[in-house]
RNA sequence: GGGCGGUUGGCGCAAUUGGUUAGCGCGCUUGAUUUACAUUCAAGAGGUUACAGGUUCAAGUCCUGUACCGCCCACCA
């Protein structure tokens, strides 16, 4: 047999996938008389490569996909990539810039056309490593964000809200990163706190309102960005401001500007903030915004898209906003205006894709109308219709849905769905309207007949396609009417497939993800589908490292996921990210993780290569078969096989995935290696050994298969090279093991249990006078009661050789024999003949030990069964459940204090 | 300012609806190597479940409060 003894993951994983995928097995054909099982993949971008949080996603998906594909449902697995607007086209700027290059230089056209050549480069990388992990996607379907049929959908979508007047163009603040110099949503432009500091600005009273003398000289305001002040145009105070009530509707100088502003008074000003006085941009910041809105303000922008000062800003245009601030801040204190710094930290919003500070800027945009939208989805989250697991996503969901904001949706970059509205420039330029919104180019102005019409020249924010991924992946609007109409043949992916794989079985993803995704792409499916995009949205933690920070490369503590297949395997890196992977929890990782799981595969490969080695040919699965008069070792593991199938049935079913692989991992190493194989080592050729020796590795290699698809493929196939059982195609297809019930014996297991017990002990009481390993011992053994004396006794042969024994007698009298030390399991005494010096002090001690602990536990319980109320209200189970453990545990006393005294 | 999660042996985590003597992996101690696997085997040590109250016959588990850690949301200039 040439089965290496250890197990070499770069020996099977590339070949089995390119055979899984030459047999075409991740394909998923609907077939009506089947259930359907369908998961979309969170499309990684397309500038994506493999990380541990990618590992982690897609490894529970394929878990289920696989496992659900075993059961016998048309399992789906439909991959893809995002276009990733912002994040590609920085790439690609990125690249071109080594040749000194602006996409500026390029123009439109041909730098849209260098992405696309980067794409069919470098874009299929992510997809690359998701093959390394063994992903089971039916790639023949896989979707880009940018395909034609895809952008189709796109436009659709626009165009049918637009109708339904749930998008608008308007001017409002909106988060402006001046590095991608293009318009963010809220979500992506989250809150981080920076330390900054809030300067006191003096802002002189223009001379001549009061006598003199009556008035103070100055408003003190405070501020954290002074660089704004140049586009001021008020200055307010809170009404009921005691300070400033005569100040009201006064007029200042704005400094530097020398320009004349008013003194205006809104409760929305906080009085104990700062100075209680605070200067007004309604171009610069959301509350002025409003505050602009409601007084009639001027609205004076002073910054470029670049975050430089425009020509609004005067001498200081030009410069960088922070370098602006520097320089104002001089100007302010040279003329005495500048009162005081105070260190301050405030939160600021930053781009989500390049770390830039954001600044609030007035602009026209695009933007969806939420709220009809989320109602509906509201409600399918409330009936139940989508389930959160863990459960408490729920909430953080349903609040963001109640509270949710318009969303900003064009961008100012160049590649992305542009946005599928014209304009006629003859009506624009006459004042009248000249918004055409069309799903094809119009060839004339519908008013006025104009043939000069142009594209508005902004695309659409990339999760504006994503949100409709559930069902634009299937060829949406298409695919709710059309019949097959793609070329038949492997790969096709028929229209019609909407309608089988929709909704989809289970979204899986990650918390920083529900509000971008989860949340719009159930508002997509109840808007445009009129039902749910999936039916349980699956939230796993975060991927950190082992001190709980996120995994990032400018805190160089990453643990790439490709290193760890190249030293560990494939099954390693998945077996333990997903066996410390608590449901919901964070993962706090580290490279030492992967042990575990390498050391499994390499187990499981032992086994395996044990069992290979010793099993006869053209075996009937029939004896493994439990009958009455079946070896009770047998029908253990039989009993134990059918319990953890049942165990990891129902914790895959829950998405408790790491409690199904401990479960696993314990059953195989610990039950089935150390204890059967071990056991029926001496007889591994009896005919019923064999055959349930062998049902219970292909069992086990079947539930493993969904976790580490490598090495039980490999195994799978060896054991069918050797023909032992008849060929098959592969391990992935096989039929998810059933489970009996009937062969789940809980009692038999515990009964069982005492002979392992027994096992233990001896070995124990061996180890205590340091008896050598090869040196074999007499041990008498007294069982209390019958049915563990002839369990005993049927098995002393197993006792006689896992305990090393010269001989094994069995006691006709709770008698303790002489030169012996003692142990007791459960209702049997153990007795070790010792024919050396004997310890006995060391004995004595050992079981006062032992006594004064019994009697601890027997005093912790003992109250309880003399309580009236315990009696009374405690269910009968427990009482009886009490009892006989206290009648146990006073016998064990009774026969330790017996031993003890025998001693003497 | 709101909300959520966490706090269990040295470390990382488990523990269904409250119900035997709180489990697992790593690490540690001791011993074992012709005999599937040293990526192994055997045996063992190690925890008054963050703290303070409460409910209950019974609390790691439920309630109240406190402390610390982490995350998310929010328009404190």
């Amino acid at each position: 047999m040439d089965i290496p003894s250890r197990y070499n993951p770069k020996d099977t994983e590339d070949k089995w996938y390119k055979i899984w995928e030459e047999k075409d097995l991740f394909s998923a054909k609907p077939d009506p008389a089947k259930k359907p099982f369908s998961i979309v993949m969170p499309p990684p971008n397309v500038t994506g490569i493999l990380h541990m949080g990618h590992a982690l996603n897609n490894t529970i998906q394929d878990i289920l996909i696989r496992y659900h594909r075993m059961k016998g449902e048309r399992s789906l697995w439909m991959p893809g990539t995002d276009h990733a607007g912002i994040a590609t086209q920085n790439v690609v700027e990125r690249s071109i810039a080594k040749g000194g290059l602006k996409r500026q230089d390029l123009g439109r056209d041909k730098f849209i056309k260098k992405v696309w050549e980067w794409k069919e480069q470098y874009g299929s990388t992510i997809t690359r490593q998701l093959r390394k992990l063994g992903a089971s996607c039916d790639w023949a379907r896989a979707r880009f964000t940018m395909d034609e049929e895809y952008s189709r959908a796109v436009i659709e979508v626009f165009v049918r809200l637009y109708e339904k007047d749930l998008i608008y163009r308007g001017n409002y603040i909106i988060n402006w990163c001046p590095r991608c110099q293009t318009a963010l949503s809220d979500e992506e432009a989250p809150h981080h706190e920076i330390q900054g500091n809030l300067y006191y600005l003096k802002y002189p009273l223009k001379p001549g309102q009061f006598p003199m003398g009556t008035a103070p000289e100055f408003i003190v305001v405070a501020t954290t960005r002074p660089e704004t002040m140049l586009g001021d145009t008020a200055v307010a105070v809170n009404p009921k401001d005691k300070r400033y009530k005569k100040l009201v509707g006064k007029i200042l100088i704005l400094p530097l500007v020398n320009k004349e502003i008013k003194i205006i008074a809104d409760s929305m000003v906080d009085m104990e903030f700062g100075t209680g006085a605070v200067k007004v941009t309604p171009a610069h910041d959301p509350n002025d915004y409003a505050l602009g809105k409601k007084h009639g303000l001027e609205f004076v922008n002073v910054l470029d898209p670049r975050g430089g000062m425009n020509e609004n800003a005067g001498n200081y245009k030009g410069l960088d906003r922070f370098e602006a601030r520097k320089v104002i801040l001089e100007n302010l204190e040279g003329k005495g205006l500048l009162e005081k710094i105070e260190p301050h930290t405030l939160s600021a919003g930053h781009c989500y894709r390049c770390h830039t500070i954001i600044e609030p800027y007035f602009s026209e945009q695009w933007f969806v109308k939420m709220q009809p939208l989320a109602k509906p989805a509201i409600e399918a989250v409330k009936k139940g219709k989508i389930k959160f697991f863990p459960k408490r996503w729920t909430k953080v969901y349903l609040n963001w849905m109640d509270n949710i904001q318009d969303w900003c949706i064009s961008r100012q970059i160049w590649w992305g769905h542009r946005l599928p509205v014209y304009y006629c420039k003859d009506c624009c330029n006459q004042g009248k309207k000249g918004i055409i919104v069309s799903r094809l180019k119009p060839e004339k102005c519908p008013d006025c007949g104009s043939a000069d019409i142009y594209q508005d020249a902004d695309v659409l924010d990339t999760w504006f396609s994503s949100w409709l991924w559930p069902f634009a992946a299937f060829y949406w609007p298409e695919g709710l009417s059309l019949k097959a109409c793609l070329p038949a043949g492997r790969g096709a992916a028929p229209k019609e497939d909407l309608k089988y794989f929709y909704p989809t079985s289970v979204l899986v993803t990650a918390p920083e993800i529900i509000f971008f995704w989860v949340a719009r792409m159930i508002m997509a499916g109840m808007e445009f589908m009129k039902d749910i995009p999936f039916k349980d949205v699956y939230i796993h933690g975060t991927v950190r490292d082992i001190e709980g920070k996120k995994m990032s490369k400018s805190l160089g503590n990453v643990i790439d996921p490709l290193d760890i297949i190249n030293e560990y395997g494939v099954d390693a890196l998945r077996f333990s990210l997903i066996s410390i992977t608590a449901q919901g929890q964070d993962i706090f990782l580290s490279k030492e993780r992967f042990e575990q799981g390498r050391n499994f595969a390499n187990k499981i490969w032992n086994a395996s290569r044990f069992i290979l080695m010793n099993l006869d040919q053209g075996l009937s699965l029939e004896e493994a078969v439990p009958k009455e008069n079946s070896n009770i070792i047998n029908r253990w593991i039989l009993s134990r096989l059918h319990s953890t199938l049942k165990e990891v049935s129902k914790d895959l079913d829950t998405y408790k995935f790491n409690e199904a692989a401990n479960t696993l991992y314990g059953f195989f190493w610990h039950e089935f290696c150390d204890w059967y194989l071990e056991i029926i080592k001496p007889d591994i050729k009896n005919r019923e050994n064999q055959a349930v020796m062998y049902t219970v590795l292909e069992e086990c290699l079947k539930l493993l298969h969904p976790f580490m698809p490598f090495v039980t493929e490999e195994i799978w196939q060896r054991i069918r090279e050797q023909g032992t059982a008849p060929a098959g195609d592969s391990i992935m297809i096989q039929p998810w093991p059933h489970i009996q019930a009937r062969m789940i014996d809980k009692k038999l297991e515990k009964h069982t249990q005492c002979l392992f017990d027994v096992i233990t002990q001896i070995r124990n009481l061996r180890g205590s006078i340091e008896i050598k390993p090869e040196q074999a011992v007499k041990v008498s053994i007294y069982a209390h009661s019958k049915a563990k004396h002839s369990l005993l006794k049927d098995n002393a042969r197993i006792i006689d050789n896992l305990a090393r024994l010269e001989s094994l007698e069995f006691l006709v009298s709770s008698q303790r024999p002489g030169a012996t030390i003692s142990a007791i399991a459960e209702d049997i005494d153990i007795y070790l003949h010792f024919t050396g010096l004997l310890d006995l002090a060391g004995e004595q001690h050992k079981i006062e030990e032992k006594i004064s602990n019994t009697e601890k536990i027997i005093r912790s319980k003992g109250p309880r069964m003399e309580n009236a109320e315990f009696i009374k209200k405690a269910p009968k189970e427990i009482i009886d459940k009490e009892k006989e453990s206290l009648v146990k545990l006073n016998a064990e006393l009774a026969r330790l204090r017996k031993m003890a005294d025998e001693l003497r």
